[in-house]
DNA sequence: TAGCATCGTCGAAAGAATTCGATGATAGGA
DNA sequence: TCCTATCATCGAATTCTTTCGACGATGCTA
């Protein structure tokens, strides 16, 4: 009778995963030391928990290194932040890439050398497609 | 000590949006069997307990006509989807468009039409850019 | 070996998101 | 007028997310 687990990365978990899809594998101690540069200032026991917690979910492997152990991720970020943008285009455009994209241009105020970049990607793409 | 409130409307406050932003003003009952056609199969009190908390938030505004309320929405659409789609941009792709849109093409699997239609978007922002 | 620093586990708190039933008001029909 | 169906309020339960301190183990050092 309530809500559902998140199906994708929460905010917090993101972060930490960003952190390790940089340079993995690393320590507790260094974790937190990264995600505290960010401005996330969490105790100790807090950045433990929520990597156990993670590796209760699969996102992360940890292993030990001498007397402490080292945390790794085990999913591919283009997969995760795929699924995230995935979830989004269904939740809010209904399935149109179109759609996002527009409102994209529109509201995230591009300049003309992001728009040039975009239309390189999309040609690139569509070149890969056709053979 | 914990969950700092969601900036933007939660999955169900935006799927009540949805239906509002298609057809407003609408009463409860109407709400309720457009959510239960979706899937989202909730009890009356649920959806007046859901469309009050958004009132509180500001996301809507409700009269009453005759013996019941309605309700419409009462932040505009793009808005909303735009500041969802930007806080995404920052937390998963570091506030890169190219990013997005790269990861959104190669894991969406987009086929040749939508391909071109993206294409003809950004074409047409770079011209109004040039003006 | 006694003490200190480091590391981990565990239980728990607090707020956010979602869900609903009990209850009370109100108006229309028998 | 009285019953019933409709509507809304309210309090509360439940789960998720984030946060942390108390505590115990372990190993280094004075």
């Amino acid at each position: 009778m309530a809500r559902p687990a998140s199906e994708y990365p929460t905010r917090l978990e993101l972060e930490i995963l960003k952190v390790l899809w940089d340079q993995a594998p690393l320590p507790v101690r260094d974790v937190r030391a990264r995600l505290d540069e960010q401005g996330r200032t969490l105790s100790h026991s807090s950045v433990i928990t929520m990597l156990n917690i993670m590796v209760d979910k699969g996102y992360l492997k940890r292993s030990k290194q001498g007397k402490s152990f080292f945390f790794s991720p085990k999913v591919e970020q283009d997969s995760i932040t795929g699924g995230i943008v995935e979830d989004l285009l269904d939740r809010v455009f209904d399935g149109s890439p179109a759609a996002m994209v527009l409102n994209l241009i529109e509201t995230a105020d591009l300049d003309a050398d992001e728009l040039a970049e975009l239309r390189r990607l999309i040609n690139r793409k569509a070149k890969e497609r056709q053979s």
